[in-house]
DNA sequence: CGTCCCATAGTTGCATGCTACTGTTGCATG
DNA sequence: CATGCAACAGTAGCATGCAACTATGGGACG
């Protein structure tokens, strides 16, 4: 692996962390004396951040972070909800015992380390993109982690506060669930009511979000 | 706008258009020859393209130029199914009078310039571009860019033949009609019939294929 | 004649020098 | 005191130097 993809990843993992803040402007000099690196593959970095929307590149000024306000949450919203309920109709048909273990697996690790808030995301993750990366598509599976990672720097503070983990795992067993029994039509349901939740959640306190957002429902 | 920026397009556009071919192996030094500028933006370049998963960077070899294969196509088929339908049914309320206007005005171009594939493919990227941005989800219509230029590499020498160039003309019609009409319904109907019948040209030949492409279309 | 190994050409990936540009600060001027 | 301006510090963007690595081809050896 090269420096500077060890970048791209440590510089996103920075922003996700909080450490380099929304709105500022940091310089590639800076950068790289923080994460140990010349500009070159700084920049690299950056231009690939820039690509996915989480830094803005601001010509002789710098790289300023970019935060995402509640239209992103939206939007991210509506694309996972166009997405994801149907990759999972999909990866029902596909996975097999293989695959079921590896979702009971990250649904283990998301019941034993429900304390731990990164544990927690992470093992979150892995339980999507099982289902996702077993839908065949693998462009989708990209697409929906690339922006699960834009929108984690609003979510991550939001999403443990806002619901009991309790209910979390449980919309989680229940996709689960369904997935393994081979009911197609409940795991996507599932799904859906999951994604719903969620993001439902993230702008419960904006009324004109949630009325964009079910603009992108209605079937 | 930065050199590397002009270099991605046109080494994007070079692999469309045939001049960079599939499969071959490049280096930065030679790119940089061809396109007038130093291994540095040339690489810049090339890593954003291989994020787009346009190239394959294989180290201290060069830069592979990827083609797409009848899986790649099954893919972006999908994906567009999945996405640009219901952005329709969205840009449908939010489109206005000026929205309409460049409408029609992409359609004039389809229909006076049908001879020329090239703008016919401007022509059409277009349409579906201002469908997509008026649906108010950047991230979709991004994405949805990105899917149709990973694809014309194989589709550019399909389409065109295999469809009548009226029939092409006809679909994106009948979507121009029931968006000016505020028929969401209709809009989204035919936005699906439209990519349906194109994915699905694309893939004739490989009913495997049609089986993959099916599985996401179950509603 | 076949096989192994080493030298070599060619490449990336990173560091650094240089130029052009941008925002700012402090000063001179009305 | 307000205003315009000019010098300055800092930055990105590009070109180039350099080291490390890879595939390959030819020659030596069995």
């Amino acid at each position: 692996m090269t420096k500077s993809d060890r970048l791209a990843i440590a510089i996103r993992d920075a922003i996700r962390r909080g450490e380099l803040i929304s709105g500022v402007l940091y310089s590639a000099q800076e950068l790289g004396e923080r994460f140990g690196a010349s500009r070159t593959p700084v920049r690299e970095a950056l231009l690939r951040l820039a690509d996915a929307n989480l830094v803005k590149i601001e010509r002789n000024r710098g790289a300023r972070v970019l935060g995402s306000d509640i239209h992103d949450v939206v939007e991210v919203g509506a694309l996972r909800l166009l997405l994801e309920p149907a990759a999972t109709r999909v990866a029902t048909l596909r996975m097999g015992e293989a695959d079921h273990a590896r979702l009971h697996a990250a649904l283990d690790r998301m019941r034993e380390l429900s304390d731990e808030p990164d544990a927690m995301f992470a093992a979150d993750r892995d339980f999507h993109d099982i289902i996702l990366r077993a839908s065949g598509n693998r462009r989708l599976a990209d697409m929906v982690a690339g922006l699960r990672e834009t929108v984690v720097l609003h979510g991550r503070t939001t999403v443990p506060a806002a619901r009991a983990v309790a209910q979390v795992i449980a919309e989680h067993t229940a996709i689960a669930t369904a997935i393994v029994a081979g009911d197609q039509a409940a795991a996507e349901r599932a799904m859906r009511h999951h994604l719903a939740t969620t993001t439902g959640l993230l702008i419960a306190d904006d009324p004109s979000a949630g009325h964009d957002l079910a603009a992108w429902l209605e079937p």
